[in-house]
Formats: C-alpha cells, sequence, structure tokens
DNA sequence: AAATATATTTAGATGAGACTAAAAAACGGA
DNA sequence: TCCGTTTTTTAGTCTCATCTAAATATATTT
C-alpha cells in the first residue's frame, strides 16, 4: 500500500511498471503533434488500447506527479515524467544500436525486441552499454540517443519531400520506422548516409525522381515524406 | 480467453509470463534436492511469497502441462515445462557471461540484472547473443550453459570439502552465488581456474588450510562446502 | 491409534491493468 | 442557441498474481 521510495523524488522514476513507461513514451512521442495536450483518443490509438483504459491509467500517472492532468483537456508529462520517458526512450534507443552493431539484426527487426529491453532496470547496465557502444549519437534510424542527463540534439533535418528540384542532401534518418518502409529502403538501396540529389518534382502528386550513388529512382511522396535529409 | 498458440506445441513455452517463468526455474533447480516432488513450502520459500500463492501458481502451471501435480503430492516439471525452465536459465547464464565480459560488471553483480533479462523473449536475441559470445559453455560462477537444444554438460566437479588432506583440483564454480560469499572469494583472491591444494584439514569443524597462487589460507566448511574443485 | 503439529489447500479479498456499456461533457453546424 | 456527434469519463466486470484466514490433509509423537 505505502510505496514509499527510498531516493529523493529525482530517481523515483526508476521503480514505474511497465505498463506506466510505455504510456510516459507514447505521450511523449504524442506531444509533438498535441501541443496542448495529448487527447485520450489519441493515446488509445498510439497505446493501442480503449479510451477508457487510457482515461483510468492518466489518473493513476496523475496521482504519482508524472502527468499534469484535468478532466477532458489532454494530458501533458510533468517535468518527472518527461525524464521517464526519456530515460526509456534513451534505454530503447542504445538497445537498437546494440543490435544491429553487435548482433547482426537488421534495422528492420530491432523495435520488438528494443521494446522488452528498454524496460531493464539497471543503472550501472544502461551506463556500461552506452559505454561498449562508443557513446553512439544516433539510432539506427537516424533518431538521437539522449545522454544520462536526459539531453539529446534535436537535429536540424527536414523532409526529403521538402527539398526543391536540384536540391541535395544526405539521409539522415526515418520518420517511419515501420518494418514494411525500411525493407522497401533496404530493397532500393537507401540507407542513412547517403547522399541524395533531387532531379526532377512533380507537382501534380509530389513524386520525385532522386539520384543516389549513381542510381535513379523514382519515388512517391509517401517515400520522401519520411525520409530526412540534412542539406548540404 | 481464447489463448490459442499458433505454433506447435513445441516452442509454445515461448509465452509464458514472467511469474510462471520464474516458478518453473525455481522448480527446475529445486528438483535437485526434491527427487520425488518439490513441496509447496520449499517452492514458497525460494520464490520468497506464501504458500497459498505457490498452490494458485502450480495448478495454473499444471493446466498448461507445464508440471505434474497432484495434491498434497508436490510438484514435477513435465518435459515442456523442463524445456520451458531451460531456455529461461540459458538466456540467464548467456547474459551473465555479456554483462562481466562486455559491460565491466564483477560476477558478484549481474544477478540482479540477469533475472530482468532472462525473460525477454526473441529467438534471435538468444542465438545472436551465443555467437556473440562465442558460445560460452560456463557462466561467470562456473555453472554450465544449455545450449539452443536445451543439453548441457554436467560437470565432474566435486566440493571443495569433500577433498581430503594433500589432495588438488582447480576451482571450477560456485555453490552459493551470493554477493556476500563471491566478495569474500574476491577479498581473498579466489577466483575460477586457480588451483588449490588441500594443506591441511581439521577435523573437529572441517575447517581446512589451503594452498592457492602460492598463498596459504584457513578457510571453515561453509566456504569449501561452497566450492566447486575439479579433480587433477 | 489418538492427539498434536505441520503442510497444504480452499475461500474470499485486493490491486493493476485491461475491457464493455452507458453517462456526461465538449464541440460544431444550422 | 439548440441539437446531434464526437470525445471523454464513469461504473461495473474480468484476469493475473498476490494476500490473509480458515479448513483440511498429512506427519509425528506419545
Amino acid at each position: 500500500m505505502n510505496k514509499k521510495c527510498i531516493f529523493g523524488a529525482i530517481k523515483m522514476y526508476f521503480m514505474f511498471s511497465l505498463s506506466e513507461e510505455n504510456y510516459l513514451k507514447a505521450i511523449f512521442h504524442l506531444q509533438n503533434s498535441y501541443k496542448n495536450g495529448v487527447s485520450t483518443n489519441a493515446l488509445a490509438e498510439e497505446m493501442q488500447t480503449k479510451a477508457s483504459s487510457v482515461t483510468d491509467m492518466i489518473k493513476r500517472l496523475s496521482e504519482k506527479s508524472l502527468v499534469n492532468y484535468k478532466k477532458y483537456q489532454g494530458v501533458k508529462l510533468s517535468e518527472a515524467g518527461r525524464a521517464a520517458a526519456i530515460e526509456v526512450i534513451r534505454k530503447h534507443r542504445l538497445w537498437e544500436v546494440f543490435l544491429v552493431e553487435k548482433l547482426n539484426f537488421n534495422w528492420d527487426e530491432v523495435h520488438e525486441v528494443a521494446e522488452q529491453l528498454e524496460h531493464i532496470k539497471s543503472e550501472k547496465l544502461t551506463a556500461e552499454l552506452d559505454r561498449f557502444l562508443g557513446f553512439p549519437q544516433r539510432d539506427p534510424h537516424g533518431d538521437p540517443i539522449p545522454d544520462s542527463e536526459g539531453n539529446f540534439s534535436v537535429a536540424n533535418r527536414v523532409l526529403l519531400s521538402e527539398l526543391k528540384t536540384d536540391e541535395t542532401g544526405i539521409c539522415v534518418g526515418v520518420k517511419d520506422s515501420s518494418t514494411e518502409f525500411l525493407q522497401y529502403l533496404d530493397k532500393n538501396n537507401i540507407s542513412l548516409g547517403a547522399t541524395v540529389k533531387v532531379k526532377q518534382k512533380e507537382d501534380f502528386d509530389q513524386s520525385m525522381l532522386i539520384e543516389m550513388d549513381d542510381n535513379e529512382l523514382m519515388i512517391s511522396n509517401q517515400i520522401s515524406a519520411n525520409l530526412y535529409i540534412k542539406t548540404t
């Protein structure tokens, strides 16, 4: 009943349940699109659950001061909630790097396993894994990895779909990291680090002809709107 | 309600709950001491829980055909239960090797974290981790690591306490792997692989004077009865 | 073999996290 | 502003894994 934490409030997020951590992570991600509070339905959609379950969980998180919540007003992470979410995301991305770099996983295979590994609770484990991997800055999909303080660089990158004809850049990340999309990219030899040039752009449907490693490729807007580019 | 498994019965143990896996593991370990069935109380003690909780769980495991159970008669693992337990133990020990060999963990620090990691569900992860570590045969405490088929060598080893004066052997494992015991060993420079010679043995309390790497050390029976030796 | 002690199981309750169905609040269009 | 739609919340139920208290079975003593 009386689960007092012997640590200060600072590190209390060390002992949240798997489900709580997943909600915090989901809220963190959705906050980009829902600046004034993440709606119950959006969260239900993201968590693949029902709105009523979301309301229940939000109440629990609110009691623990991990989120700020007023009925019918959506939800926002508190500072503690944000810190907890970032810690989980840090672990998720570090494990993804591990799986790809050390265990021969392809970038489209890592998500499911990292979803499990991200909940392992051990400060030493996370710190040593980080060191073992050489303090990587980005995960296999190009997303930034928060450091042990929770700081991470928000890249100055744009979507390939925003480039104009004859502009070039380097492919640095994916917005959609679904297996299907990643496998499409593999099949067409599109990988992070490659240089891209927009050769033609079709006004009608935004499809574009791009050049990559001396190959030309026609891609739809659905592709270009999910590839992050660092312009050169 | 109707959780049908799409795989055959063979790999069904792939989807057991954390709690179920822990019970299976505990039963596996206790079966060494309780050949005709593990008692409810022994299991409660091992699992740090109440006997009534154990009875409940045993019934669930029994319904899933993971154990053979008759009221008041103790419990034994079925073939499927044994396979599931061994799979968990395999993962536990592989992760322990990883933590010590790659992440600078000491052998007295690995248990807690491996207890979490052993429940990660991914056949590829386990297989690749095994390969990455070079298919290790033993974990940091000298216990054998089952291969992907569940086979593992039962070492021909004896307890140091069973050696007579002037006999020698190589230290190959620990029976007690508690932090306290392991730290005692570290403090006294006793590590796996070292050669041990019994110089004197005291009949009264079984304490013995041993020689290790040109050092002499007096140890009690509580120590010698927890060190495995391969006689030479 | 009866009495006592110990081990085990049952019965009933709890909390977390999910669900369904129904009620209530907020929103949007005429 | 009123009404209908959508969103959100409440109420009540379910499963898993635990608990306590009580009942029952087995084991041990005398």
